[in-house]
Order: structure tokens, then C-alpha cells, then sequence
DNA sequence: TTATTTTTCTACTGTCTGGTAAGTAGAATA
DNA sequence: TATTCTACTTACCAGACAGTAGAAAAATAA
């Protein structure tokens, strides 16, 4: 039998740490080359090990997509869930998050989970990082809402601001880089500016 | 020898035309599936023909991808070249500009380009297909600076806002669905409405 | 019709890559 | 010390896929 560490009993905190760095190689290695063009072999090469050392850690290359993409969801998850406090308005709300939600995307899980689609996951586990994903849509989408209600935005479409909002935050996590010019605070300031002022000289 | 057309005079205008026929189905698939997922007999197969076949029009499957990045950037160009009758303002331009850029990237090749980034392409032809992006962001800098200079626009910084708005719109391309429900015309209103007036209640 | 050129096909190859089998050094345990 | 478990390794396979060789249809020209 392979092994893991022991079949029924609890795993241990190591294999689950070392499993960690495992799975944050492979981050790393999908978002660097892409993860249809990378190999597991470069995933263990990031790692020092060889591929078949990855087998134990996790059953298939999809798996291995699939967690890192969960990571990134949970990580936003509890980003949404220190939002709630209702005495902000749904415009600091949306702020806040959006906050969270950058730096979780400039991370190496929240990188890979922007860089990939839904059609690349394995069709058995797409559905719920489908899923995960339309949980912050929905979530963004009543922030935007409760906004409009409490005062804070205007009329505003928010199925359609929350896609806008999205792919251009999202974009971020693709082109920022980490030791680059510009700081992340910075280039946030900026697109929130953009977002709520809007760029036109007011009449 | 295989043959083409006649070897040194020009091409001849039914053999261009069905390279468009099968640059156009490689998009379409590559769209469809991913390029790095789509095989040269997805392509093929949806032409209605064998793999072979393909390399009668093109040498690779990177001459394929990197040609169909060229009509899109082609017929951004030329978006382009419509925009600067110079009576308009840079907000004009700016919105003018994002119309004809929509329209092409809900199309199959414009999908294209937005569905493949620089580090998919071989490394011989990326210099182009990243210069051509690279002059459409310039422009559309251009444009966002002088709407600032002409009291169009207010004072916003023209890196961030070009590439927030270009990763925004870049997103209709890849959700879009033109059997869909909403029509591209309403979608633009709302991007526009968002981006000039932004969301926040005036104060 | 015959000859020639254009277009596509059948059959194949080399390589790459996800995944597996089986074994092993070292640590932990008894 | 003997035994078992952990965390890997080397060696390998089967399938997939980009690309090629050369023949065979179609189409066009003479």
C-alpha cells in the first residue's frame, strides 16, 4: 500500500504542511507558465523532489488545480465574512471587500484561481469552484444592492457593475507584480477613484 | 513539393479566402476549448476536414494562433484610425473607441486575442502580438490625456484607468454570449454609465 | 481527352506527459 | 534490535498530439 501517513487515524499536522507547500508550488508553477503548459514535473522541479513524490501528496493534477483554487475561495470566503458588520454602508462594504479581494488575488492561490477558468477544471470538481465563484458574484452583487438602498451608490445595474468590478480587479491579478514600481495600495486608491467618482468632469 | 498556390506569383484569391475559412474555424475552437486544450483535429473537425488539410494554410499551430491574433489587432487598428477626427473630445473618442473595441472582441477572432495571452504564443511571433496591444494602450492613454486637456475627462491617472477599463471590457469578450439574453448594446450603456458617472452617490 | 495544378486524404513517427509500479533510505516505534 | 511507517526515488507505460510523407482526388488548363 502507498501509505499517507495513517489510513484512518487523523492526518498529521506535517503531511498536511508539507502538503501546503506542495500544493503552493504548484500555484506558483501554473500561474508562472500557465497550467495547461506546465508539467508536474516542472511543479516538482519548483519543489526540489521528483514528480512521482507528488502522488502522494495528491492523486492527479486536477486535484492539485481543484485545491489550489479552493484555497483561494475559502480566503475570500472569510474576506466576506468580515463584512457583514451592518452598521457600514453597502458602499463601504464593497470597498472593503474589494480591499480583500486584491490582495487575495496578488497571492500565489488567489493568483491561480483568476488565471484559470472553469472549463479547465475537471469536469467532476468544476462544479463547485463554479460555485465558489458565483457565491462572491452574489455576495458583491447584494453588497451593491444594500448600497443603493442605504443611499450609498446610485441606480446602478449590479449584475452589471459586479462583472465590471471583477474583471478589472481581477486584471490585477495578472499584471501586478509584486516587486515592480507601483504598490498595491496605490493602484487600488486609484481604481476605486475611477469606480465611484467615475472619470467624467461632472456637469 | 506540396504546392500552395503558384509558388512565386501571387497568391491567389480563393486560396486566401479559404485560409480565412480556416483561421476563422481555429479561432472558433480555440475559443471553444482553450487553446492549449484544442487540438489541430478539433480544428479540422470543425472545418469538416483532416488534420493535413490544415497545413496547407499554415506551417503551425503558433502561425495559426498568431494569425488570428492579427485580424483581431487589424481590425482594432482600424477602430483606431476611425476615432481621431480631431473635432471630438477625448471622452468621445475614449467612448467611441471601447464601442468598435467590444464589437471585435465578441467576435471570434477579437475572442481570440483576448482569450490567449503573450506567454502562449511562440516566442517568435509574441514580440509583435504584444506590440500590437501595447499600441492600443498607448493610444487609448492618449486619448484618456487629452479628454483631461480638453475638460472632458477629470484629472485621472491614464495608466490605471486604460488598463481598468480595457481589463473590464476584455471581460465581455470572454462571458458574452451572443445567444444570450442582453444585447451588447444595453451591456456598453451600463459599462459607460459606470465608468463616466462612477457609482457613489454625488454628494 | 490529357496534362497539370490545387486540395485533401491515409498512414505514420517522435516526443511529451500524466500517471503507475515497485523499491528504498531514514525516522519512529516496539 | 527488529519492525513498521514516512517520504520519497528510479524506471517505466500508454495515450495523445504536432507535424510529415506520399498518394489520391478534385479542379483547372491545354
Amino acid at each position: 500500500m502507498a501509505g499517507k501517513p495513517s489510513a484512518k487515524s487523523q492526518t498529521s499536522a506535517k503531511y498536511d504542511q508539507r502538503r501546503q507547500e506542495v500544493l503552493r508550488a504548484a500555484a506558483r508553477t501554473f500561474n508562472r507558465l500557465g497550467f495547461h503548459v506546465a508539467t508536474l514535473d516542472d511543479v516538482a522541479e519548483e519543489l526540489g523532489v521528483t514528480k512521482p513524490a507528488l502522488y502522494y501528496y495528491a492523486k492527479s493534477k486536477d486535484e492539485i488545480l481543484f485545491d489550489c483554487g479552493r484555497m483561494a475561495l475559502e480566503a475570500m470566503s472569510s474576506a466576506l465574512d468580515k463584512s457583514p458588520a451592518s452598521e457600514l454602508t453597502g458602499r463601504e462594504r464593497l470597498i472593503r471587500f474589494f480591499r480583500l479581494y486584491t490582495e487575495v488575488i496578488c497571492e500565489d492561490f488567489g493568483r491561480c484561481l483568476v488565471l484559470t477558468e472553469p472549463r479547465d477544471h475537471a469536469a467532476k470538481s468544476r462544479h463547485e469552484n463554479v460555485a465558489g465563484r458565483r457565491n462572491l458574484n452574489y455576495a458583491v452583487r447584494e453588497m451593491i444592492r444594500d448600497g443603493i438602498k442605504d443611499g450609498s451608490l446610485r441606480q446602478v445595474d449590479d449584475r452589471a457593475l459586479s462583472i465590471a468590478m471583477f474583471d478589472a480587479f481581477n486584471g490585477i491579478g495578472r499584471w501586478y507584480d509584486e516587486k515592480g514600481a507601483s504598490d498595491l495600495t496605490s493602484i487600488l486608491d486609484q481604481y476605486f477613484s475611477i469606480f465611484l467618482q467615475g472619470i467624467e468632469t461632472p456637469k
